[in-house]
DNA sequence: CTGTTAGCGCATTCAT
DNA sequence: ATGAATGCGCTAACAG
């Protein structure tokens, strides 16, 4: 392995002087800087990272933590498009991404936790949260830099958000709009953050419109069609009637046609869907599905960026910022029973 | 920060006793075991995973690398699924995971590069093969550990791969079984060697039930719905006959699906159709697509284990080991002409 | 502008 | 079984 001291011995220099050409200081001649830079060069000389690491105390790499319990997630694109996000940002400004997978909340804290402890990494992007969450607590006590993917529920922190309140307050408007009584909420997991902002979102749109709104209007079900289904199957049976359904996912949204099918239930005409995602290959499912297009890209790269900003200007931190990220409905026959828009 | 030399000076031992226990080294009395581990719980003592790195000059981490242009890809679960995998393997042997996201095949190869010689990760795992894969190749002439999740082209490598040809053999046979009698292979890059696979199984599928193959049954597109959708049209402009279509690709694949409806075309009954990936919304669309699954999970994971088994015995890696992992067809609706399965 | 010195936190000889 | 000494490769005062 080649050093920085063969690379100061072949341009007869002091190591120091070097170091002083990586770093790009400028208080060096350019004379030996040229022969320092050619030197680095025909030795094919590139800087230890983790030396850098211990000498500087600091690694430039983010950690990105997923809780895959928190995942159809995990199983439809959104991540995959975070990623790419935060991949972007960092290999622009030269920063490394390491990603923790975990299969429980816990798991999830305490790997990042070590991860910070161990100095593996300068910085944490978490991506889904939940109302007492206990990892943003930890990371709150223990001064941890991150940015959260997401809202929290408890304390103000450094996060970007898309606008879920506002998107299912739209989402059910246009149900409305299209001549809908009886919306159902077919939310997830009720303790993540973002089922909530949904509810809200509904609940404000029903306000508004001034439709009777019952807690038995909120139908929990897990991340996926068979549950979506049985969730519907169940309001049923409850006598709970209902003539549309806003999914907080576009798998539960899924399941409520499949709902409609198997009790010869017409959608758009008896029924009206929407979902939330936007999955690729919503535009080819019968009937098409509306949903909600969250930028997902967008996401993860307002996250990294807040993050590296944070990091480099920690001053600046003293604010704890919220990105809000703009989503759009996408309008498909599973909502239009007036052939409208 | 607590250090090493904190826990010793607690314990009242040398910082090497300390490091010794870390360790796991038997020549050490129960005793002062004992309260070294109990100075480091005391002291909530984490060791700098960074300083370890230098003094033993590994880092226990593995890049994963992806050439965003591959990826559709990076658009369906595929990828996700196999980061799960790898996760899980490197959760349980204590490895962690740096992410390498690239928009084309050159950074990809610069980055991978630097990433080893800056000393940030131990060995690689390389996503997608082209033909003449210069990332590969690179890696062979560096000698940097590595595994491939596909096959090498060219050169044998340590790899894990899913059975590509079989699979896509079995697919046109099953396409001819149900009576269609001329099948197109509606393939991605022809540079890429998941596609030169599925292609020779087609081939295969085709000279063992003695049907005619003519290079104007190839026909290539990007991973899109659009572009599955306009390369059919193309062939058919061309005057190319089909009554069915192998598609390396669930997104091809829902070309040919759309394709056919513009054309008033009835799938199954005037058209086959068979995908690959076997996407999470597939039996969802119209009507449902028959596809090969992937064990995308497996392939991670197996090429994990097998990248760590070579890391940590280096003699074992003289066998360029090729793993082959299954996959399954999923029979739907779009290839089933005769009603039966 | 540049060289010298002293760590960063840990692992690993070599003694004892 | 344990301690002292040295080094991993680089950065950062401190001199000059």
């Amino acid at each position: 392995m080649v050093t920085i001291k063969d690379v100061a011995k072949r341009a007869s220099v002091s190591p120091s002087t070097v170091s002083r050409v990586i770093a790009g200081s400028t208080r060096i001649s350019l004379q030996t800087r040229l022969r320092v830079q050619q030197a680095m060069e025909e030795l094919n000389y590139v800087p230890n990272a983790i030396a850098r690491s211990l000498a500087r105390s600091h690694t430039r790499t983010i950690g990105f933590t997923v809780a895959r319990q928190a995942d159809d997630a995990f199983a439809n694109p959104f991540f995959s498009e975070v990623m790419r996000g935060m991949s972007t940002v960092a290999q622009a400004r030269d920063y490394n991404i390491l990603l923790s997978i975990n299969p429980t909340p816990e798991e999830e804290r305490d790997k990042c936790l070590r991860l910070i402890k161990e100095r593996r990494i300068d910085g944490l992007i978490v991506s889904t949260s939940r109302v007492k969450d206990q990892l943003i607590a930890t990371l709150i006590s223990e001064q941890i830099p991150f940015v959260l993917i997401g809202r929290s529920a408890d304390t103000p922190v450094l996060s970007v958000n898309n606008d879920n309140v506002q998107a299912a307050r739209s989402a059910t408007i246009h149900l409305f709009e299209q001549g809908y009584e009886r919306v159902l909420f077919l939310g997830g997991d009720r303790n993540l953050v973002v089922t909530q902002d949904r509810l809200t979102g509904y609940k404000q749109a029903c306000f508004e419109w001034q439709r009777a709104y019952d807690e038995a209007f909120m139908i929990e079900a897990d991340f996926s069609i068979e549950s979506g289904f049985a969730a519907l199957e169940a309001a049923r049976e409850r006598g709970i009637p209902f003539d549309a359904v806003l999914a907080a996912d576009d798998l539960l949204a899924l399941g409520a046609l499949q709902y409609a099918k198997s009790v010869h239930c017409q959608v758009p005409e008896q029924l009206g869907v929407v979902g939330f995602n936007d999955s690729p290959l919503l535009s080819y499912v019968n009937p098409p599905l509306t949903s909600v297009k969250i930028l997902a890209y967008e996401l993860g790269l307002e996250a990294m960026e807040l993050l590296l900003d944070t990091l480099e200007q920690p001053a600046k931190a003293r604010t704890k910022k919220e990105i809000l990220i703009p989503s759009e409905l996408v309008v498909r026959a599973s909502s239009l029973r007036k052939g409208m828009k």
